[in-house]
DNA sequence: CGACTAGTTGAGGCCAGTCAATGTTGGTGG
DNA sequence: CCACCAACATTGACTGGCCTCAACTAGTCG
């Protein structure tokens, strides 16, 4: 389970920082679209350099968030979308008996805390699994100018989608696929993002525990140490901690076959 | 597994429509939002009634769907969402070795086709259930009001928001619930949406197979009805065929205590 | 160095899946 | 209207995949 920790966000609209937390000064990162690495997969995929100016216009903030923090909490009063920049966080939901769900994994160019579009507070909490950094979307100011710039208004609702379908991926892993094909696609999902980014699809490190990847695919950690080894036994992936090589990632999809 | 249905609007595009296919003319049915019954649930809900006249104009069609039909089919091109009128609609997966997995039933008040904003076409199908009815919402043109109409604009992000919501209480369903909590589940949840909209919450029929259940529910068949035997044998419920009655709804609720 | 967290591995049990037989329901055509 | 058939549903016996509980190792931090 996962142990106390502070909103950074809510701590600046609420209470003085702690001593030990490092608030970066504005000036210190004042980023724009146009230059940044996440550009192609974020929300200024495709816009002209007028629109993603104005896009920069509307970005409040650029926050870092250090590892265990969190963007925001259930309860937490809407205000924003929060574009990451750099990083890894997983976005949980908490159950009354306290334990926790983990509903998703999110990397730079996604978007977060659009579950909450529509209603007033968020239902959950995304928590920063590395030291990482978000721009800030006020989002009364982000629907506003999607409405002026059509292409932002697309890209909006593909986002959007892209948090729905997900959820109905997660459906049909959760309903249908045994322990080791969920696994299995869970790396795989893993790798292609990690390869969209620039990255090495064959070789990562893990930014989750094996309990969080247990809550994730709906089983134990123990099952997925279990079925790391088994794979490993297999020959088809190397595993040393959170270091995973993927020796064979076409066997991995036989593994999944045809029923995903 | 459901055998081969045609797609009442696909045909209506494409093809003559079959001869034993009555399409329903189209001035036999012109209702209006302000006359719906289902209008505080839609997307007209807190809408003033020049609001409302502009909703219904941009309505380009009521249309009948018979049981077992489709409102579009994977991969059909996305122009519109759905609002359903009148009758019940499962949306479904399809897995590549041909099984499906049932995402969602949705019922009168509810608006489908949702996943496939942002998207060209739909990854699903939707299927009615009974006899149903809906109202075809253009996107474009829905869209484009919602620009215009602000409290149509955020109803339409509140069932956006909704979407994403539902996909994220079945994965903790289907990730954390055991089979008897999942049933329970879905038997209030039923049972809540039935209530609000002015039928029994304590007695009602159901429109899907134990299969369908099951798939839903990410068991299966055999296990729904082995479930059912238990919970009447609990004397929680009454089951005869698809008929339900709840005997004690807060004892189902206690199936499930603290872990939703 | 000890306390703590994260991860691995084993033994055993149980929940839900599989396979199979039987009962029930509802739609269709004679 | 009834008989028939196919689809739907129930129930039982058995199996197995994953969970539970537990012991142990490795790495980390004060």
């Amino acid at each position: 389970m996962i142990g106390p920790t502070t909103s950074i966000l809510a701590s600046q609209r609420c209470a003085p920082a702690p001593a030990l937390q490092r608030v970066i000064p504005f000036r210190e990162l004042k980023p724009h679209c146009a230059s940044c690495g996440m550009r192609d997969l974020c929300l200024p995929a495709g816009l002209g350099s007028d629109e993603m100016r104005q896009l920069d216009q509307i970005v409040s903030n650029h926050v870092h968030v250090k590892r265990r923090d969190s963007l925001f909490r259930s309860g937490d009063p809407f205000t924003s979308l929060y574009a990451i920049r750099l990083g890894t966080f997983k976005s949980l939901l908490l159950t009354q008996d306290g334990r926790e769900q983990v509903m998703g994994y999110h990397m730079g160019g996604e978007i977060v805390g659009i579950d909450a579009i529509g209603n007033h507070h968020h239902a959950g909490d995304v928590i920063a699994l590395e030291d990482s950094e978000v721009c800030v979307l006020p989002f009364a100011k982000l629907d506003q100018l999607a409405r002026e710039v059509p292409s932002l208004h697309n890209n909006l609702l593909r986002f959007i989608s892209r948090n729905v379908c997900h959820g109905h991926e997660m459906m049909l892993l959760l309903g249908s696929l045994r322990a080791e094909e969920r696994l299995a696609v869970f790396l795989l999902d893993l790798a292609d993002r990690y390869r969209t980014r620039g990255y090495s699809s064959h070789e990562f490190v893990l930014r989750m525990s094996r309990e969080e990847i247990a809550s994730y695919l709906g089983m134990k950690l123990e099952t997925v140490s279990r079925l790391f080894s088994h794979l490993q036994a297999e020959g088809l992936l190397q595993v040393q901690g959170r270091t995973i090589k993927l020796l064979d990632s076409s066997g991995l999809g036989r593994l999944i076959g045809q029923r995903c």
